[in-house]
This record gives C-alpha cells, sequence and structure tokens, in this order.
DNA sequence: TTCCTTGCAAAACATTTGCATTTCT
DNA sequence: AGAAATGCAAATGTTTTGCAAGGAA
C-alpha cells in the first residue's frame, strides 16, 4: 500500500495507515463520523480533517467511492471487483448488497444504445429486509 | 389538486398553486435553488423556505422524491407511474431518464429471493452523453 | 375562530479550507 | 531541504427550524 501510494505521489503516515487500515477492516459503508470514531479508539489525537481527507484520498486512487442515500450523509464504500447494488432497509438502516453483474449488463446495452458512455452504476433498493418484517412499530398510520 | 391536497390536511395557498404549477411544468429534475428563481420570476415576495417547504410537501403526499446525484445539492423528481433510471452526463451535467421496467422487475426478484421486500428503485449511470463526447476539453490526462 | 402557511432570519449540519506545524522521503 | 500531511479552528454551502404575522377553511 505504501508503495502504491508512493507511485501516485502520496506519503505514507501512521495516521493515514490507521485510517486506511480501520477503513478496510469495516466491511461496510462508513461515514466520516464513523469511521472518525472508529479511528479515535486506537488513537485519540487523529482530525477529523484527516479522516475526511483520507476518506478523499481513498476515492481519488480509486480504491472506494462516495455513496448518497439521500439522508444527507456521505458514505464511503470500497470498490470491488464485482459490481453491486444495494438493499437499504427503512427499519433498521441495514444496508445490504445484491451482486447486479447482470442488470449492469443490459443497463449499459440501454445507455449505448441512446449514444451514452457508462462510466459507473449506481443501483439501490429501499424497502424492508427480511429481519425487520415483524417488528414495524404499531403506529395505525 | 385543491381537493386532494384537503384530503390531507393542507391548504391550497396562491404560492403553493404557483410553486406547484412551476414544479409540475418543468419536466426536470430541480433544486430548491432552481425552483426558486423560477418561481421568483413570477413572484418575487415568496420566500425561499415557502419553496422548500413545499417541495418536501409535494414529496410527503407521494408526488416527488428526492434525488441525490452526489453533488451535496437535492433534487426532486416527479414520479411516475413508469419506473425509470437516470443517465448523468459528467461533462454537461445533463440528465436523460431511461426506461427499467424491465430491470426493475429483476431486482424485484433478486430483493424478494433474499426476502426483501422492496418499496423504490434507484438505478443511475454516471458517463457521457451523446453530445458531450467529442467536447471532453484537451487535456493530456 | 382555528390551524395551516408564509417570510425572514437564524440555527443546525455536513463538508471544505487556511494556516502554522510536524512528518515523511 | 522540500513536499506532503496533520490538527485545529474557522469558512462554506445547503438544509431546517423558530417565530410572529397573515390567510384559508
Amino acid at each position: 500500500m505504501k508503495e502504491f501510494l508512493k507511485t501516485k505521489g502520496f506519503k505514507m503516515t501512521p495516521q493515514r495507515e490507521l485510517i486506511f487500515r480501520s477503513f478496510f477492516e469495516l466491511d461496510e459503508h462508513v461515514s466520516v463520523d464513523e469511521l472518525y470514531d472508529r479511528v479515535r479508539q486506537q488513537d485519540n489525537s487523529i482530525g477529523y480533517a484527516t479522516v475526511w481527507r483520507n476518506l478523499k484520498l481513498i476515492c481519488k486512487v480509486g480504491l472506494a467511492e462516495e455513496v448518497n442515500i439521500g439522508d444527507g450523509i456521505t458514505r464511503y464504500d470500497r470498490i470491488t471487483k464485482v459490481p453491486h447494488g444495494h438493499l437499504f432497509c427503512t427499519v433498521c438502516k441495514g444496508v445490504t448488497e445484491i451482486n447486479v453483474e447482470q442488470l449492469v449488463g443490459l443497463l449499459a446495452q440501454a445507455a449505448n444504445s441512446r449514444g451514452f458512455t457508462p462510466d459507473s452504476f449506481k443501483i439501490e433498493v429501499q424497502g424492508v429486509c427480511d429481519g425487520c418484517h415483524g417488528k414495524v412499530e404499531g403506529n395505525g398510520q
């Protein structure tokens, strides 16, 4: 990783290593706040801006991308080889990934047929996950 | 529309009518600022908060939904009967809609097979649109 | 009259940036 | 030494809210 960054003109630092390590260990879609909290547990001298800047850096070097689910908070998602979509549970706020290789293929076709050259895809579904089907609060509305 | 709102417990006002009318006339994905500007052309006494609140109201009564493309600005998109996806051109920032009925069907299947009950779908593609293929600035990178 | 709406200004929030200082190479 | 990174605090930019006044039902 240190080498990888060097080729891109960036340096490695203790803070950066901790942030990167924490981000990649966490197999989730974290926000700056969440990662900041986590990183803080191991080094409470790290600043918020540093976490933010490194998250941006991770995106810049192509290892992650920003995800926006509409709650005003930007999350960061590792970029994996397999294109995937997200199932957002509106009850527990959980996120599940689903493989969408096939769909992306179809989408690319549809886009191409309109002269549009696709770059990246975002496929998101909102709904209620398996575990939450029973526990929707009993508000009559 | 007035009747429709009344059934939901809301009143009709001149401002609200102008805002609703402007929103639905504009067959686009407008931001609060954009709609505010447009509405202002016809009544420059309308406040920003009023436009914002009415846009939220339109969503609340189920006639539109918020769209987030990651530039920090929330846009509002009419909800149409036919599910559609968006092609965002990263050059001209234009938005094109594409029909994704078929894809949504497949997506719903995939979600259901995991015990997830879909509620709404968001399908977005970023790339370069037909008209912009030639005009990408000549930066060697 | 009652409750919803409006406008304005201020608050709340998340995201970014400036800068002096420290740390890599 | 030279360039990049860090921390803190402050600046941005957008979205929300409080409140007094006005308007619809």
